[in-house]
DNA sequence: CAGTATCCCTGTTGATACTG
DNA sequence: CAGTATCAACAGGGATACTG
């Protein structure tokens, strides 16, 4: 083998030329980033996994979240493609969320998230 | 088994007890947010995973970010525990930064987040 | 070489109150 | 019920210039 091979475990990207030299948008990584970015994402995420849920239901599963922020949430969620909005007809107006296949793919982004997490909270402090 | 068990694919969190309602510090998920939390931070590591680096290096690899910047990130690592710094003497002063083991312990995310992003640019409009 | 020191500007968050 | 509308407060990021 040639010499001043970088050793597989080193490697992040596949090609040194696919190593970005800014936050480009179009990079994978910042496109997941964008995709979970945002305070209570990745709670509102978290708890749409399990399942559709209607508006209010959302509201009471995060209590101090305001209106205001959820709605923004949900509504960057839907741009996003990750989440999809049913309005139901009658009164009082019901309204249920849930994700997207997209949405959906997110799943082992917030495991790994947690399972790091976890990891560093019991590093040693070296 | 009972009924109204929620099938394991659909839980994210080990215990519903351990679910949080807001985004609590100590989430292993924000844990985890935190540390690669910063425009330019995922770069500084992905550069880093490759080895340690002298500040001019960093600098060189990342041309478009700033000295006040680089700083910052290189700083908040360190204090994260994330990064080592080391002072080698004579003149001019070099200095050399390395991930430590708890940076180390941030590929997987990496390589997770690079995968999922990928995916998400694939997704086909719903 | 490896940083500091300022200043400014913008986006994001949160509190509060109101509506179809 | 499911949102809108405003406004105030703050933190993050970048440009520029300077230093041990």
């Amino acid at each position: 083998m040639a010499h001043r091979t970088v050793s597989a475990d080193r490697v992040l990207v596949p090609t040194a030329a696919g190593a970005t030299r800014r936050p480009e948008p179009d990079c994978p990584v910042e496109v997941a980033l964008a995709a979970i970015s945002g305070r209570w994402t990745t709670l509102v995420l978290r708890d749409l996994m399990a399942g559709p849920l209607a508006y209010g239901e959302l509201r009471r599963g995060l209590p101090e979240l305001s209106d205001k922020v959820l709605v923004e949430r949900l509504t960057a969620l839907r741009d996003r493609g990750l989440v999809a909005r049913h309005e139901h007809a009658g009164f009082p107006t019901r309204v249920v969320y849930e994700l997207t296949d997209a949405g959906r793919a997110l799943r082992p982004l917030l495991v790994e998230l947690y399972r790091t997490g976890e990891e560093l909270q019991q590093a040693p402090r070296t």
